[in-house]
DNA sequence: CCGAAATCTAACGTGAACGTGAAGTTTGTG
DNA sequence: CACAAACTTCACGTTCACGTTAGATTTCGG
């Protein structure tokens, strides 16, 4: 099971996925990820799932501006359903299996849930947002069409004094 | 032009949006926004668009995770919209107003892109949680007709030791 | 008009999320 | 193996977005 473990240290870590090495330790700090490893001395490795973990983090910090406390929480349920879904093949009992399962449904739905909600308000104020560029939109359209569509170069029309 | 003003009081206003008065006042040292009018003392006193501008903040901060720094570029923008309006509304030159039009529409197509991006990267994220539910869904309704769709209450299955 | 409640300004306090040294250790390279 | 670059662990500093007194007005109900 031992892989090509191909470990990194932590600046290269961070310059790939865009975070300051100090925020990395910080967010360990937090208990939001531990290292595959250390070195002889004590230096940080990470592996290719922690680096996706990382990438995971800033995306919901940047795209969906959760605090560190909310993405604790999401983590955490990503991790119990990882570990369910060990706990899950590994068991061989139909009936433990549909418990594990349906835990697992719940923490999924919760996960969607507030993602739903902040999509759906956002979706909101872009709707309305979209509603005046469409009036906006109308104005120009029909100006363009009355001074017959000059660029942005424009001439005196005309009849309109100055 | 001076219509039914009905003006209100700090706290009152703050109750409705769901703010503290403090947010409110630091929203106003950071230039957010300015009260309609402040009283003989110096109370501040609110006006129904305050309140919107309110509301607006509040959305803007809660549901989009954006910062006050933020906010005040989205609303400046906004601000610039309607004093385009104005400007819009009161110019009789067609040049004038195209020109006017086409800044608004730029204004309003960088808030679109904003919100479009943010919704974009959540809707990715939403996408893949949605996939494990679909899984773990398979999951569960199999288990379920290999049970006989046992409720909560689980009975041993015949066959299966314990 | 008077007292309680609300608001004012000004200033300091706080938690979150890191930034920034300091001082010592580990690691890769010539 | 020498040595600079990268890393380590403290520990204090900083910015943001308010919270929290403090002490002085102001407003409102009776």
């Amino acid at each position: 099971m031992t892989r090509d473990t191909h470990l990194r240290r932590i600046q290269d870590v961070a310059d790939e996925v865009g975070l300051t090495s100090r925020a990395i330790r910080y967010y360990e700090e937090m208990g939001l990820l531990i290292p595959a490893a250390r070195s002889d001395g004590s230096h940080r490795l990470y592996d290719e799932s922690d680096v996706e973990r990382l990438r995971a983090i800033r995306g919901l910090r940047d795209d969906a501006g959760f605090s560190i406390g909310d993405i604790t929480r999401l983590l955490e349920d990503s991790d119990q359903l990882a570990r369910s879904r060990t706990a899950f093949l590994e068991t061989e009992s139909p009936a433990e299996r549909l418990r594990i399962a349906r835990d697992g449904l719940d923490r999924v739905d919760r996960q969607i849930g507030l993602l739903g909600d902040k999509i759906e308000r956002l979706g909101a104020m872009l709707a309305e947002t979209r509603a005046r560029r469409t009036r906006i939109a109308g104005h120009v359209e029909q100006l363009e069409a009355e001074l017959g569509h000059a660029g942005a170069s424009l001439r005196p029309v005309a009849g309109v004094p100055a």
